[in-house]
DNA sequence: TTCTTTATTTGTAATTCTTATAATCTATTC
DNA sequence: GAATAGATTATAAGAATTACAAATAAAGAA
């Protein structure tokens, strides 16, 4: 997983000249605390109670910041909103198409698949992205019945 | 690349209750003879000489019958606007991450990662979708520059 | 502690892409 | 050449995200 603590995440950022605020430290709270990869409007929501007059844009900026850090990854299907992930080593994601559910999946690396792509056209390839996508077993259960 | 002709494209359609107009049919066009993976609005600017009363809702209209027909894929990236694909058969993308340009690239599949993805998510996996990311030959001489 | 500087938050307006709607038009059928 | 039902058009509405400027507050220095 390798997901840089919470802690880690922090200190990464006191390192530049970011600030650290009570908003800011609780969408970080809120995205180390969630597997589920949620959007910017899923943090908005969760922080609501604790800071009712948060705005909106509060959230997209510190989201932006912490991609500037390299402390969280966005992830942007062609469903409607981006998602960020606050695990930013390497890994894949299978996701359900029912229920949008998304879970992490380890897989060695494609390098053979970056190689051929440079032989046949000519790039410089730098990286790749793969998602893989089924139904999930809840879901699958929910069909059978 | 088995990209169902247009000819065959305009059978598909009239086998369904579509009628064929001349917009509907320029866009197809325009499809199917681009190589460029073109966004809506390419498509909209494309035609506005030929058709200046041409409505941006037509070019998204036929796009979804399009899709719904089974003859044109939608390419959906982070980035702002979908992209579509009248070659509706499997492939994957290689894209240029500083011109933006889009090329396919064939690959015999990724069965294992699909197999691996089943046996320890627990999905039922359907399909997948992956690109790679890079730098195509014209920027890179540029660069060096 | 208090002051100063400058990053951050907030509220709102603006943007962009896409879809909904209703009136008008037109491709197909009879 | 009607009649029917699908298509186009113009425009408004939606949703996600960003821009902006004023108000606020974190961090370090005195
Ligand atoms: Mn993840
Ligand atoms: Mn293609
Ligand atoms: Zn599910
Ligand atoms: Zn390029």
């Amino acid at each position: 997983m390798a997901s840089a603590s919470l802690q880690e995440a922090v200190s990464v950022l006191k390192s530049t000249n970011v600030r650290m605020t009570p908003q800011r430290h609780a969408i970080l709270e809120f995205l180390h605390s969630s597997m589920s990869h949620p959007t910017a409007d899923d943090i908005y929501k969760s922080l609501e109670e604790r800071f009712p007059n948060m705005s909106v844009a509060t959230v997209y900026n510190n989201l932006r910041v912490f991609k500037d850090a390299g402390i969280v990854k966005e992830l942007t299907y062609g469903d409607s909103s981006s998602r960020f992930d606050c695990v930013t080593s390497d890994h894949y994601h299978v996701i359900c198409n029912d229920c949008g559910k998304i879970v992490d999946f380890h897989y060695p690396g494609l390098d053979e698949v970056e190689t051929l792509a440079e032989h046949v056209t000519g790039f410089e390839i730098e990286d790749h992205r793969l998602e893989i996508y089924g139904t999930c077993t809840e879901c699958t259960k929910m069909s059978k019945q």
